[in-house]
DNA sequence: CGCCGTTTGTGAACGGATGCACAAAGTCCA
DNA sequence: TGGACTTTGTGCATCCGTTCACAAACGGCG
């Protein structure tokens, strides 16, 4: 059934107060339809863009000018938030506070989410001191880690607490995401005890591929890999390069001027 | 232990010395075709997966598995290994230490990359201890940093050095590799001395979209973009539940819609 | 030697994402 | 008030990636 969803237009007013999106149900475009992963994806990076409009003072924006600076193409930008709603005026662009509200309520910012970090090694409190955690939508409920030299360690403004404590705080804060970064050896074990504590949101940067039941989401950093696919690129370039060059001039020693 | 000498007896393995790649060209398909990109990106994945299968001694593994350990479709992955070449032998599946030496060759992973991190505090750190990093193809030419106390400090291996190296450094290890590690506001400008200095791939960890020329290629980690995309999945998975289930649960109702 | 079970490699259908190009909708100024 | 100008929102064609499903290829066994 369903079939085409009814009319664009019923109203007329843009609703300011509504949603923009008839179905209370969040997470789904102004047509009823989930929003496309691709757009999911891009919205976190206007937003950045949007905050730091906002910082300067500037009002209002337009697609050329807000997308350049989300590094993507003008009709994309435009085409992701009509997924959101008609929230632009023709002829003007989009108000930049507005339009912050909305993509952060599209991606469920308005509340601040209790996050764990397990594990307080390096990267732990290169995470845990990063500031684009606590302003960007997010707390940090508690860093973990088994090392008992590291417990009552004060990291940003959290201290380290023992890792037999994370039942207690995922549960004691209604914690559902959780980041991992302990050793890849320790990584499936810690995992599995988040997602049995109720976790069902994993940002995973041990560099192995975690099991986890249906209904469970992860997403992965991985250096390595990052650099690898860069390195792909950058032989065939430089492999492109001495095809076209005769040989002679290869390994450009550089210009000196 | 490893039993990655046993070979076993002769005769099995299909053309070591050619590369089932017609054209020498690096970084393209058997077909002649450059490879798709979402290959190239799972490539690391499966290389990781077949790492630790050499490790653990298996000698031969069918797409089943290896896809199943590297957390994708079993299709996906025959379809983007045959476009390296036809390496795996029907009936049996993949020859572990061949398929390693393959896929490295498509990666461009025979030679070791040097890389230079700007940026040695929290981030830069966790960085260059990351093991995967030396293990899989790169090697840290220089971590370089503005802070003249952290100079002479030793990462790792590798001690931390003025940020006005960057361009000797860049052209005595001809580094075509840059990670980006320094607070945003420093951000571009570190990197457009990268691109000046003859840098073309550059992972960024800072939270802007950089600025490069044509030709340069750029590959962003962000640890809030990847939260709020969690956040944004775990909203939607919640508020269904609320849906179905009003908080204190009742006898489950049909849905309806 | 021929058959059987296994696994690869790929043709084909599908669905999602991208980007062009333009009509509709708005502003602003004379 | 009207017309020129700007910018949005989107239909459409195209491309890319995923997945199914199966014939061809292989080893092994009786
Ligand atoms: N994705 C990336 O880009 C990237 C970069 C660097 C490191 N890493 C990975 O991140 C992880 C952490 O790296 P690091 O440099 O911080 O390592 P680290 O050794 O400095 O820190 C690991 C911490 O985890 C703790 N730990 C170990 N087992 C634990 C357990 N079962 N429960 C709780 N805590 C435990 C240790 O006590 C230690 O403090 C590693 O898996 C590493 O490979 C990833
Ligand atoms: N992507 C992520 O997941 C993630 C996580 C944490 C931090 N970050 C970002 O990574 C960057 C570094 O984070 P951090 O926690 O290491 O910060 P930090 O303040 O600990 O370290 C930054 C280092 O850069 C150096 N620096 C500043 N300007 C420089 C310049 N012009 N040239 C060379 N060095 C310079 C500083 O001296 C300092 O040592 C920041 O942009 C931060 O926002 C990203």
């Amino acid at each position: 059934m369903s079939s085409s969803a009814g009319s664009p237009d019923s109203g007329g007013i843009p609703d300011i107060a509504g949603n923009g999106n008839g179905s209370g149900q969040p997470g789904t475009a102004a047509n009823g339809r989930p929003l496309p992963e691709a757009t999911i994806a891009r919205l976190p990076v206007y937003l950045r863009a949007l905050y730091s409009l906002s910082e300067r003072g500037v009002s209002t924006v337009a697609s050329d000018e807000l997308s350049a600076a989300a590094g993507v193409n003008s009709a994309k930008l435009r085409k992701d938030l009509s997924h959101l709603g008609s929230y632009g005026i023709r002829g003007v662009g989009y108000d930049v506070d507005y339009l912050v509200y909305q993509v952060s309520r599209a991606l469920g910012l308005t509340q601040r989410w209790p996050v764990v970090i397990v594990g307080g090694g390096n990267l732990g409190r290169a995470l845990a001191n990063y500031g684009g955690f606590v302003n960007r939508g997010f707390k940090i409920a508690a860093i973990l880690d088994s090392d008992r030299g590291l417990i009552g360690r004060r990291i940003g403004d959290v201290a380290v607490r023992h890792v037999s404590d994370l039942e207690d705080v995922v549960a004691m804060n209604k914690v559902v995401i959780g980041v991992i970064a302990v050793p890849a050896p320790a990584a499936q074990g810690v995992c599995d005890r988040l997602v049995a504590a109720g976790v069902t949101s994993i940002l995973n940067f041990a560099p192995l591929v975690l099991k986890v039941p249906d209904g469970v989401d992860v997403r992965k950093v991985d250096l390595s890999i990052e650099l690898q696919i860069l390195a792909f690129h950058a032989r065939r370039r430089s492999a492109v390069r001495v095809e076209r060059v005769p040989e002679d001039e290869q390994v450009p020693e550089e210009e000196s001027v």
